[in-house]
DNA sequence: CACTCGCATACATGATGTATGTATGTTGTC
DNA sequence: GACAACATACATACATCATGTATGCGAGTG
């Protein structure tokens, strides 16, 4: 008898392995992330890992999914929340600045991640951020609110290029707070860039 | 009798292993360069890597500051060439997207780098580029061309940041020089963003 | 009841780092 | 100025460990 169904337990298997692979690549980085050490920590072998993932780099990739669907949500409760649509997208940018505080963020998603992965812009993810800035710039442009003689898709991307150097900057920076209310108006200012003069 | 003096030989030993590192580097990335295979081809082996360098991260360290100082110097040649400082700071970030095309150059400081090293601000060559923008940014708050509520350091951070993403983007694009066309605009439209107003 | 498949175990390969050896250049002394 | 003692640049050999693959077992499923 089988007190679980198979599919769950397989679900579950999976969950645990991206959980300690999470775990280990935030903590010790992805190469000095030891496969037999974590999935031994997650009650598991390497055995289970390369029948699931196919490899190290698969497994970071599913890493990096969950991740960065977290972040996706997140950001777009936030500018949802906003009362003008131009301030929900300077929200929204300053709200991606915090979460690349995350430590665990910083090393999986800004440092390791271009380096396993490549640039951001062709992982599996499609980066899911990177795409709530440009559909909200649009939404903007054709509001009249953003100037229409730029790209939406590489603005975005610039955009967020900026938020996580900040970020890096910030959570390197000997007071991160005083370096947080330093970068946030430097910051504004080059969004302003985008306003449409008048 | 000594054809070479002995500092003469040490140097071309540290030119050879750090050109055929760079080289390594470049084409296969950090992780995947064999320390065996790139000594071999510059006809040496890894004692000397070990006895100059230390470790791989010791030479990839000496790479990246070789690379920054003439990325840095590059700069400066634009930047002083340019009719007007404004003009200058905008060419210099522009020529700095130029030059994170070349695919050492992106491989080596953009890709692996931060993987490696860490972030770019506490890298042993102090990030020579990132202080030139800096620099330069103050001199413009001087002027009275870039307003003065926000602080250079960051901001030099921000666009630098916007600049290398831009260029992985740029870089990644299905037709780069069609890429390149539109993120100039949104680039300057961002720097705009940072004049006093008036 | 046979069979698929999730996962563990055992092994092959290759990479880094260290300990040791050698040969060459440098320096002190007569 | 020559020879010896020494320092050091670099090579070789080895220990350790990580990834990836091939194989085997056992539990859930039709």
């Amino acid at each position: 008898m089988s007190r679980r169904t198979r599919p769950e337990m397989i679900a579950e298997t999976r969950a645990k392995l991206i959980a300690a692979a999470r775990k280990a690549f935030g903590e010790e980085g992805y190469a000095a992330a030891s496969m037999d050490d974590f999935t031994a920590a997650a009650g598991l072998t390497r055995g289970a890992l390369y029948h699931h993932f196919g490899d190290k780099k698969g497994l970071f990739e599913a890493v990096v999914r969950e991740i960065d669907a977290e972040m996706a949500a997140r950001l777009a409760a936030i500018a949802t929340a906003a009362p003008t649509r131009w301030n929900g997208f300077v929200e929204e940018n300053i709200g991606y600045v915090g979460m690349a505080l995350d430590p665990e963020v910083q090393r999986i998603l800004l440092r390791d991640g271009p380096a396993v992965l490549g640039d951001p812009s062709i992982w599996p993810s499609a980066a899911g951020c990177i795409a709530g800035i440009r559909a909200n710039l649009e939404q903007l442009q054709a509001d009249g609110v953003v100037r229409r003689d730029i790209d939406a898709d590489v603005t975005a991307r610039l955009v967020s290029g900026a938020s996580t150097d900040a970020a890096l900057w910030i959570a390197n920076a000997e007071d991160p707070a005083a370096a947080s209310r330093k970068a946030i108006p430097a910051f504004k200012a080059l969004l302003e860039g985008l306003l449409r003069k008048h």
